[in-house]
DNA sequence: CAATCCAACTAATCTAAATTAGAAAATCCC
DNA sequence: GGGATTTTCTAATTTAGATTAGTTGGATTG
C-alpha cells in the first residue's frame, strides 16, 4: 500500500453505471455541504450540480438525511483508511512518536487538502441535528477507536506523559485538528506547513524545550 | 475585578422591564439552540421556555436571524469578558505561562460550565450559515486579538517555542477547546480537570519531559 | 421488433416553520 | 379610573424546500 494508498472514492470493483452516479451525487452533496453547510445546502443545487433536477436524487437515496449520512459514512471511511493505510505504510521500528505524527499529518491532509468528501465529512459532524450523527456512531467508534490504541500504546511505551487522561488528548487532538476544515483557506501555508505545526504543537507542547 | 468578574448576562444597569424579557429569550434561545443545533432550535421551542408564542418574539426581535446573531454577540461578548477579567485578576508577577493557562481554562470552564449563551455561542459559530457567522467577524475579531496578544507576548519573552506559526497555535488551540462543548458531558471528569488537562497539554505537549 | 427496465424529468403536493396583521390584555401615567 | 402605551396572543399567510406521482425517452434483452 504505502503513500498512495487505497483512499478513492470506492473501487472501480463493483461500479455500475448506477455506482457511478451514485458516486457523482455523493462528490456533488460533498461539495455542497462543505460550502453551504448542513441546513444551507439545496437538493435542488446539489441536482444541479450532477447535471439533473432535484427530484431525480431520489432514484438514488431515499431522503435527504439518507444522502447526509452516506456522505459521512463515506468521508469516515475514506479518512479511517487513509490513516490505517498510512500507518501501515511506516517501518517497524518506527517510533511511537512518528506513528502519532503520521496520523495527525494524514488526518490533517485529508481534511485540508485531499478530499472534499473528508472535509464535508468532518463540517456535517459538528452541523447535523443530533439523530443524524447518532447514525454515525458506529463509524466514529471505530476510527475513535485506532486512535485510542494508538495513544494508549504511545502510553504504554512511554512515549506519552502519564499524568494525562488519554480520552480528554484524544478529543482535544480532534478538536485541534478538525477545527481546521473550518479555518483554513488556501494562501500564506500549505496544508502540509500547518500539519507540521500542529502535530510538533500537539507532541512537543508550546513551552520551549 | 477578579475571581467574580462581570460576566453577567448584562448589567443591571440599563435593565428596563423590555430588557429583563430580552434576555429571558436570548438564554432560552441558548439552551435550545445549544441542545438542538442551528436548524433543530425552533421559534415555538424558544417561546414555550419563556412562557410565550412564536409571535411574541418578533416584537423583541426583527427575525430568527437576529436573535440568532444577538445569542452569539453575548456569548462571545461573555467569554472576552470573562477571559479578560480573569488576566486581569493576576498577579503582575504571573508568568507568561500562568497567563496563558489562565485563559485556556477560563475559556473551556466557561464553554463546559457555566454559562449556557457561551456554549450556545461556540456551538453555533460551527453550526450558523456563513451570512451569519460573518456577522460576527467584529466579535471575533477583538477576541481572537486577545488571544493573539497573549500568544505573541508569551513568544517574545521566551516562553513560546520560536518555530511555530502562531496563528495555527491560536486556531489550533481554540479548535481543542471549543470542541469539548461538542463531546463533553457531565460525569467520570469535572470541567476544572477536563481544562487543567487541555492547558498542560497544550503548554507542555504529549512527549513526556 | 416488442416488452421491460433504468434513469431521468415535470409538475404537483405536502409540510414545517417563519413571518405578519390585527385584536386583546397588561401596564403605566396622569 | 381612564386613556395611552407596551407586550402578548390568535389566527392567518407565506415560503422554501423536500417529497411524491406519474410520464417519458432511451437502452437492453429476448
Amino acid at each position: 500500500m504505502g503513500l498512495l494508498g487505497p483512499a478513492r472514492l470506492r473501487p472501480l470493483e463493483d461500479a455500475g453505471r448506477g455506482e457511478t452516479t451514485r458516486n457523482a451525487i455523493l462528490l456533488a452533496a460533498a461539495r455542497e455541504f462543505r460550502d453551504k453547510g448542513y441546513s444551507g445546502a439545496r437538493l435542488a443545487d446539489i441536482a444541479t450540480r450532477v447535471g439533473m433536477k432535484a427530484g431525480s436524487l431520489y432514484y438514488h437515496f431515499e431522503s435527504r438525511e439518507a444522502l447526509v449520512q452516506s456522505v459521512m459514512d463515506e468521508g469516515l471511511r475514506l479518512t479511517h483508511a487513509a490513516v490505517v493505510d498510512r500507518l501501515s505504510g511506516l517501518a517497524a521500528s518506527s517510533s511511537h512518536r512518528e506513528r502519532l505524527e503520521a496520523a495527525i499529518v494524514t488526518h490533517l491532509e485529508l481534511v485540508l487538502a485531499n478530499e472534499d468528501i473528508a472535509s464535508a465529512t468532518i463540517k456535517l459532524i459538528w452541523q447535523a441535528p443530533p439523530e443524524i450523527r447518532e447514525g454515525q456512531l458506529v463509524r466514529q467508534r471505530a476510527y475513535g477507536a485506532l486512535w485510542k490504541q494508538l495513544l494508549s500504546e504511545a502510553r504504554d511505551a512511554g512515549a506519552i506523559r502519564g499524568d494525562l487522561d488519554l480520552s480528554v488528548v484524544r478529543m482535544a487532538t480532534m478538536g485541534a485538528l478538525n477545527w481546521a476544515a473550518d479555518w483554513y483557506a488556501p494562501g500564506r501555508m500549505t496544508p502540509g506547513e500547518i500539519a507540521r505545526d500542529i502535530a510538533a504543537m500537539i507532541l512537543g507542547g508550546l513551552a520551549p524545550i
